[in-house]
DNA sequence: CGCAGCCTTGTTTTT
DNA sequence: CAAGGCTGCG
């Protein structure tokens, strides 16, 4: 593409939205309607007009995936290289900000930033320290207050009443207290401190903010729906200075609020940010007119919107209805979601092109057995990620110690790892000398050697052996270079042989990652540079090497599209997610709501949702009830199939024949998922009558709720019915 | 001090 | 059903 001609290939709205560069600007962009071709070609065209160097423009994203692909096409459109911009995650420009100002919040410019495993631990060592019973008070409920104070920018001091909560008897926020005083001990910083301490510093320093407004002549930020309180903060500070922000979001697709975004945000832009305009993108490129019918119908149903109308853009855009498939269980489900895939491929359907999206990561276990049994290939995108797995993590720790010898929970991840016979006692002993002289664990470690406390000879020499290897590995820094000190270091202290000796078949598996860890480290100058990478891109993005279908999280393919779309798992308690209902009441119904519209708004030509009629959830079997959303479908742009009888009464479901194999059944009616609650008094069954059912067995019943049962089973235990499913025993 | 086996407990979503 | 924490033993 030639640089002349990028503005052309705009239709009218997204060419607005690019051309109008001056003063706050509200993009509203439906899925699928070109908002990051909007953004990168904004960015361009502020470059390309001379308004601004590459070094002025603040671009923001949420994720390192959608900067990576910003960079990528803002390059493609200058044809060079984007280089020296401030373009990247929220969490890496702040980290990236409060490394240059670090000593304005007590830190230093090499902190350290933990993840979620390092909060935990040290909130952990923190309540107990203070004698709090962390079994009557679990450290994730503190770690989520204080989470939820982070993302609403209120340090320690300013929590008030109203945002205290009761935890631990009202000691909450003198926790919270404590925990930040232990992180800067430690030179250290949790995910939310990066935002908080940025937004601190730049309230307190006019000057260093006044800089910040010199710099940053174009801010734009992606996906502002999802943005949190200190995060909007943050951008407010700095669009005082020229007042040229641009966000583009979609209130419809605002899917993270339990981690802090709120979306009044975007509802409340054209009062933060006085004379901004307000550019709707509705024209969609990616769905057929009945998808997009179906996603636009079920979001309707929401209150809290800005308002939007996607319209088809394709020429083409006319295809299937959206299929809605009933089925008897999660088997059946996973086995007709098989089918259909297979069918797909056999008509030349590309498999890449092809994506499971499921509410909660537990509904892929099915399916994965399915796509195994039929030798379909899949990649589950976003599971285990790379970076978290225990092997990388504890080569992690002995990086972090050689990086920074103050760092205590990286020294103590490892010091007794593999095994130095550094136990409970020898651990106490330490960290009595740390607390004692306010210093380090491996100074603490060091002393701890001299005065002879640690009694076994066996632990002390191998503890000298571990500290003398730190300053050696510490050493071939400046020398050697950060590679060959990672080699050495993962030998010479006997972590990696730990794993050759290991015989369990994870072994290898390990070691190869181990492998794959250090040759990433090439990648970067130096040793602070990586972990840097590591703390803040947790991402590292297999080449998706070959034709697989994608199983992944709702929340995990906001941003994707494929041509194909399977939805599972729509029932009642799974989707919408009943924990989160009970929670967030109708705002967190909305929230699932929009989860759904984002599945929906994936597909580009097919869209299949399913639900099924049993399921397997903590283990045991459940009857499930169909979801709400399947209702709220505009039943025009939908067909339904399948049922949720048995589809077989082969010996499959109950095999080995057993107990229930030859009890006569009830079948439930065809088209279940329109079974609508009946009136209480229809209801024929009666407290302490003994009923059966397919899955369960023999029970009794102990209470009715309209046409819902509790039924104590014999073998399956309490559960909680839909009548129909039940049958009398005569 | 370390291990094995028991029990509990909890399962959404992630920078 | 899994993983992780706790207990009790060698």
């Amino acid at each position: 593409m030639s640089n002349a001609d990028y503005l052309v290939r705009l239709n009218p709205e997204q060419r607005a939205a690019v051309e109008a560069v001056d003063g706050p600007l509200l993009v509203l962009a439906g899925a699928g309607t070109g908002k990051t071709r909007v953004l990168t070609t904004r960015f361009a065209h502020i470059l390309l007009q001379g308004k601004a160097w590459p070094s002025q423009v603040l671009a923001v994203t949420f994720t390192n995936k959608a900067a990576r692909e910003m960079r990528e096409r803002v390059s493609a459109i200058l044809q060079q290289p984007a280089e020296g911009l401030w373009l990247g995650t929220f969490h890496a420009l702040a980290a990236r900000m409060l490394r240059r100002h670090a000593e304005q919040v007590g830190l230093n410019s090499n902190f350290t930033i933990l993840d979620a495993d390092d909060q935990n631990r040290l909130l952990k060592q923190v309540m107990e320290a203070q004698r709090i019973d962390t079994k009557r008070w679990p450290v994730n409920g503190l770690m989520a207050a204080i989470q939820r104070w982070k993302d609403r920018g209120l340090e320690p001091e300013a929590v008030t009443p109203a945002e205290d909560t009761d935890y631990a008897g009202g000691r909450a926020t003198e926790l919270y207290v404590a925990y930040q005083d232990r992180l800067k001990a430690l030179n250290a910083c949790d995910f939310g401190d990066l935002l908080l301490h940025v937004v601190t510093l730049l309230r307190k320093n006019p000057d260093i903010l006044a800089d910040y407004h010199r710099r940053f002549r174009y801010i734009l930020v992606d996906e502002y729906q999802d943005t949190n309180l200190v995060q909007y903060y943050w951008l407010r500070l700095l669009a005082q200075g020229h007042k040229n922000i641009c966000c583009v979001g979609d209130d419809d697709q605002s899917i993270y609020s339990w981690r802090g975004a709120e979306i009044e945000n975007i509802l409340r832009f054209e009062k933060d940010f006085p004379g901004a305009q307000i550019v709707r993108l509705e024209s969609n490129y990616r769905s057929t007119r009945h998808i997009l019918a179906a996603a636009s119908g079920l979001i309707a149903k929401n209150s809290d919107r800005l308002g939007k109308t996607l319209r088809p853009g394709r020429a083409d855009a006319d295809g299937d209805k959206v299929t809605v498939v009933s089925s008897w269980d999660s088997d059946e489900e996973a086995r007709m979601i098989g089918d259909r895939i297979e069918a797909a491929k056999r008509d030349g359907q590309s498999l890449g092109e092809i994506a499971i999206l499921v509410r909660a990561g537990f509904l892929n276990r099915s399916l994965e057995e399915r796509l195994i049994a039929i030798g379909l290939p899949y990649r589950i995108v976003g599971g285990a990620r790379f970076y978290e797995r225990a092997e990388i993590r504890d080569a992690m720790a002995y990086f972090r110690v050689v990086a920074q010898p103050a760092d205590d929970l990286a020294f103590e991840r490892i010091v007794n790892l593999p095994k130095r016979g550094l136990g409970d006692t020898a651990m106490q002993a330490m960290h009595g000398i740390a607390r004692a002289e306010s210093i380090p664990l491996s100074l603490a470690a060091a002393r701890a050697l001299e005065t002879g406390v640690i009694k076994q000879a066996k632990a002390r020499e191998a503890l000298r052996e571990l500290l003398q290897g730190f300053e050696r590995w510490r050493a071939m820094l400046d020398g050697a270079g950060h590679i060959v000190m990672a080699q050495t270091l993962l030998d010479e202290s006997g972590y990696a042989p730990m794993w050759q000796q290991d015989k369990s078949p994870e072994a290898p598996g390990r070691l190869e990652n181990l492998k794959e860890l250090v040759s990433a480290m090439a990648d970067y100058e130096s040793l602070a540079a990586f972990l840097e990478h590591v703390a803040l891109v947790m991402d590292n993005d297999e080449a998706a090497e070959g034709e697989r279908v994608s199983l992944m999280t709702l929340h995990g393919a906001k941003g994707l599209e494929f041509d194909m779309v399977f939805l599972p798992g729509w029932e009642e308690g799974v989707f919408p997610s009943r924990r989160s209902v009970d929670e967030g009441g109708d705002k967190a119904l909305e929230e699932e709501r929009r989860l759904a519209y984002v599945g929906i708004t994936r597909a580009r030509r097919v869209a299949v949702i399913s639900h099924a009629a049993n399921r397997s959830i903590f283990g045991n079997w459940q009857s499930q009830i169909p979801s709400r959303f399947l209702d709220e479908l505009p039943p025009g742009e939908i067909i339904r199939e399948g049922n949720t009888q048995r589809a077989r009464p082969g010996p499959s479901v109950f095999a080995g024949g057993g107990m229930f194999a030859q009890r006569p059944r009830r079948m439930i009616e065809a088209g279940a998922w329109e079974v609508k609650p009946r009136a209480a008094a229809t209801s024929a069954f009666k407290v302490g009558e003994r009923v059966f059912h397919q899955k369960f067995g023999y029970g009794r019943i102990t209470a009715i709720e309209d046409n819902r049962l509790d039924i104590a089973f014999e073998k399956a235990g309490d559960k909680r019915l839909l009548d129909s499913f039940v049958e009398k025993i005569g």
